[in-house]
DNA sequence: TGTACATCAGTGAACGCGCGTTCACTGATGTAC
DNA sequence: TGTACATCAGTGAACGCGCGTTCACTGATGTAC
């Protein structure tokens, strides 16, 4: 079992994953830019120097909660994008899925969006570069549709982004109504559906003019 | 001549001025959260204590930017509005002037971006209710349009809110693009345009469904 | 116009405080034999 | 299995620093007569 973490190297992670969860906790509240190293270390219930065994600055923690936020987005998507379906049942799905992801991971959802435009540039370039890969991968799923058929890959491109970017609003618009408001968040994702709808309309007539 | 300012009031004006402008300066690479009291001073070139005799904190600072930045997008907003024309010049008109306007005032349209989902919630308030409000007026303008007879409240409404998405998405992505490059600017335009195009097929379609 | 008093925007010094970072340390875990 | 040494995650004290806010003040502007 040579692969087996020994107890210092757990016990290591362990307090990693401290340090991210304070994180992440402390940030529903205020922007990574605000974040102080003595406050992440102790609400994670660590002296100030442990901090620096783990990251060399609080940009570098944020990163962490990047990947960690990205990931669990990246998973989000492909299982809307992987199933087959007409285009009625593929909206209702993702409607859904973006729901409960935001539900399930606010803290993460909540992170991306306030800094996705904060002030700290690496973290924000991670987020951008992020969410173009996504645009990407959607293109492609798209383009394997047969409403496809004829498509450019600038217009594959172009309806990705409107995609990937109506996920974004709606994302971030449930993420306040949720907190609270159990009828704003259904109107929000019925909104939502309508929208998705209207894209899906001009997208069959796309070709056509 | 009772209305013109003494002299007094007109140098309160002009420091006030200059710490609002000093602020935003400052928030171009930080966010309101992370902004200090004497950061900002020492920027306007005023003493620390003299902040006081303006804003009772730097949220009433942010609230008042806040406030600053929209005036200018409702400006923006109208112009588009007001104008009448077919599908195309509207939408050709429309992301031009918002290139022009996040060009012309990227501080008001950065600052808006990043504290949209900031970590203040007096100022995350603030700008979505303004937004809700643009929506609303959008969602007028729409129903005066020829396309639109027949469109329930909730569908106008619902479109509207997804130009105005649109719009906030569109100005995002040239934020970052117009600092660096052109190329990109000029690719994010013409996506936009595109986006435009096909949510205008959509809706010339929607009817019928 | 001149004078005497009131207002108040801006100052500069002072305060106590929490910050980020460093350092030598400790003691549990890991390793070599 | 036992022993002697190495590693290194986490500690607690210490540092100098800039922070927000208060305060009594100053002197230009405003006002009443």
């Amino acid at each position: 079992m040579s692969h087996t973490v020994g107890a210092r190297q757990a016990q290591k992670q362990q307090s990693r994953r401290a340090l991210l969860d304070a994180g992440l906790r402390l940030l529903a509240d205020q922007n990574l830019a605000s974040l102080g190293v003595r406050e992440v270390t102790r609400e994670a219930g660590l002296s100030p120097a442990a901090f620096y065994r783990h990251f060399p600055d609080l940009a570098a923690l944020g990163v962490a909660l990047v990947e960690e936020s990205l990931a669990s987005l990246h998973v989000m998507i492909r299982s809307v994008l992987a199933e087959a379906g007409g285009a009625e049942e593929l909206i209702d799905r993702a409607v859904d899925v973006i729901e409960r992801h935001v539900r399930e991971h606010r803290a993460h959802v909540r992170f991306l969006a306030r800094e996705r435009h904060g002030g700290v540039r690496r973290v924000r370039e991670a987020i951008d570069a992020e969410l173009g890969r996504f645009a990407a991968e959607v293109g492609e799923a798209l383009a394997l549709q047969p409403v496809s058929r004829g498509w450019s890959e600038q217009d594959l491109r172009m309806l990705a982004e409107l995609y990937v970017d109506h996920m974004v609003s709606t994302a971030s618009a449930l993420l306040e109504a949720q907190e609270s408001d159990p009828a704003r968040e259904r109107r929000i994702a019925a909104t939502a559906r309508l929208q998705l709808r209207l894209i899906s309309l001009g997208r069959r007539h796309w070709q056509a003019s």
